[in-house]
DNA sequence: TGCCGTTACTAAACCGGTTCACTAAACCGG
DNA sequence: CCGGTTTAGTGAACCGGTTTAGTAACGGCA
């Protein structure tokens, strides 16, 4: 009743196993008559030999892992990930590798990646400084890290954060927006963003630049101008409750940037809701351009990343790396971004009337 | 160099390896102090368990697999899917079970089946007929089946697919569609849909059904109500080239059904480019209710099923399948769906003039 | 002192395959 | 008919752990 193993086939044949294991992997050792005896037998004892124990000598899994800082749940709320997704399958489906989700077990990274049943991980969205990162690395298996800094002996494959979200940000201000709310990545709920890594640090000192303000100031010296810095979920909840906490602050900011195109379709979800009219009343500017940056109404202004083409990249320095050890040398890859401008950013509206009446967006896609 | 062995810790430690297993795995059974000293041997060896190694003796891959019928680039087009995924995950976290995802290798599903390292197998948008079915059966793996006919011994989590498809249908009959495409799911596009079975056909029968038409027909016997069956590929792309192909065939349909909301979303978008209106020159229903179908402009009118659920009750019995073995019971449950009608469905244009001008869209969040 | 039950640890078997090193028989050219 | 090569197949070692069955040392108790 118990699964059949590779002895009752042989047995079964009148073979020894290692004739057993030739007719699946190397059927040219062996007569053709034979061969179709034992295949026969394993058919008749419905025998298939065992994955794991395969895995054990060829000492490949055949598997990557996808690291991700949140659990399964949170994480796939956010487009981004299916779309990342896409361009790693392109070059596993490729070579035979399966993809695995390696959510934190019990919360920690560390723990799933010891027990993970892979050949190497691709990590997404850890900061630098992350307790764990170290343990992460000391596993020994190949590693490309996404949107990390620069990190010792692994790859990377990153954006230059600071340029597309300062580019974002000149356009709002050429826009002449003054007071805007940027809306960091809430990665632990309780845990505060880190002013001093990770990619919301980074693209907060775009923001900062782009609005002519100094390093770490949220106010111009002469008042004027005004970033309110706030953290939500990335999702379209996340976004939602953005607006309410927007919304319940008296008074509204013009315009709002998020770390995420997810978070601004909840953002501008709530706000139609709400009869606040986009990009009149307030402009929203995402960030990744996702497939559903472009399904929205207006369409929403983002910074573009090459989701796909960054997915396709890690998973090819991975593989490389898996395939040649030692022989493999880290790249750290900067990918470009570029601002999109689409409809859901336009002047804020105390100028609009003066400018031009009616829809102020700007015409895009 | 080489990784260092569960011997070398054990050399280094002055132990056996049967107390160096203890160490990481019964620490109880092992004298404090002894215990220490091992795990700073493994430390200072950089050792860690080989997880391959683990999983022969434990006999559990601790891992699933959701089996695909297409590539990974191409079903991750679906935002269906990370949302069955996150249901999946919702129980596999709590588990401690990895999720694997299973495309077919060089085109062939039992392959895939035969070499993935897993526990048990969701199976996505299969069939019942499908070549390779039987073969997949015979594996051994504990298998769920998603949207297939019921299947001896295997548990099925399923739609009342004629159902779902047939309210969507009486709602544009009701509003006077008589001239509608139904775009079924070309699942390889070089192979035609099958008629007498799977998802496309079950639903194509309820649409037949909710338009006052016979089993098999596409137009009414005096004419009036025509049905033009086509298929397209599931993803916004599939949805554009379909409305190019209606767009290329002379008369427009008044309203478009499809088997998915990303392909609603495709034609949607690509009639808005073409300046046509939604729903006053085009009603389109979609299916599932993804997110993404209530950040569209109309939001669109879709048959709603519970997606996550979904994913959560396959997960489940899948669990319970790995768990109880021959003692399982296969179950076979039928979600329900229901009809949301919002913005994109409404009268055929003919008929708005006479009944009230401008926006003739049925409102709904 | 002798018996028993813990505690701490170990040698050997086992998980289910693949691979290595080797042999017996058949074949082949000179 | 002989030496050398090919064909077909085998037993044993190995992949890297866990588990089983057992032993030695020690303390407690009658």
């Amino acid at each position: 009743m118990a699964r059949p193993r590779i002895d009752d086939v042989a047995r079964h044949a009148g073979v020894s196993k290692t004739s057993v294991s030739f007719a699946f992997n190397q059927p040219d050792n062996l007569n053709a008559a034979t061969r179709e005896r034992i295949l026969a037998s394993a058919t008749e004892l419905g025998y298939r030999p065992s994955p794991i124990a395969r895995r054990l000598t060829s000492r490949r899994t055949d598997q990557i892992g996808l690291v991700v800082p949140q659990s399964t749940h949170d994480i796939f709320a956010n487009p981004f990930l299916p779309e990342l997704i896409r361009g790693i399958g392109d070059v596993c489906d490729q070579e035979g590798i399966a993809v695995v989700i390696v959510p934190p077990v019990g919360g920690s990274i560390a723990r799933a990646v010891d027990s993970a049943l892979v050949d190497g991980l691709i990590l997404l969205g850890l900061v630098a400084n992350h307790p764990e990162l170290e343990k992460v690395r000391r596993s020994g298996t190949p590693l490309v890290g996404l949107d990390v800094e620069e990190w010792e002996g692994v790859d990377v494959i990153a954006l230059d954060d600071a340029l597309g979200a300062g580019q974002a940000a000149e356009h709002l201000h050429a826009l002449g927006h003054r007071d805007v709310a940027v809306v960091l990545i809430a990665q632990h709920p309780d845990s505060p963003v880190d002013e001093h890594h990770g990619i919301s640090a980074r693209r907060l000192a775009g923001i900062r630049k782009g609005f002519g303000l100094a390093p770490q100031a949220d106010r111009s010296p002469d008042g004027t101008t005004r970033l309110r810095v706030l953290t939500g979920g990335v999702s379209e909840e996340g976004g939602r409750a953005i607006f309410a906490e927007l919304a319940a602050a008296g008074t509204m900011p013009t315009a709002v940037m998020t770390m995420s195109d997810v978070t601004a379709i909840g953002v501008m979800a709530a706000a139609t809701d709400a009869g606040v009219s986009i990009p009149d009343e307030l402009s929203i500017v995402g960030y990744d351009d996702i497939p559903a940056a472009s399904w929205t109404t207006p369409r929403l202004t983002t910074v573009h990343q090459p989701i796909r083409h960054k997915g396709r990249r890690a998973a090819l320095q991975l593989v490389h790396a898996i395939r040649f050890g030692a022989e493999h040398v880290p790249v750290v890859e900067i990918l470009p971004t570029r601002l999109v401008v689409r409809g859901s950013t336009g002047p804020p509206r105390d100028r609009v009337a003066s400018i031009r009446p009616g829809e102020g967006g700007v015409a895009a896609r």
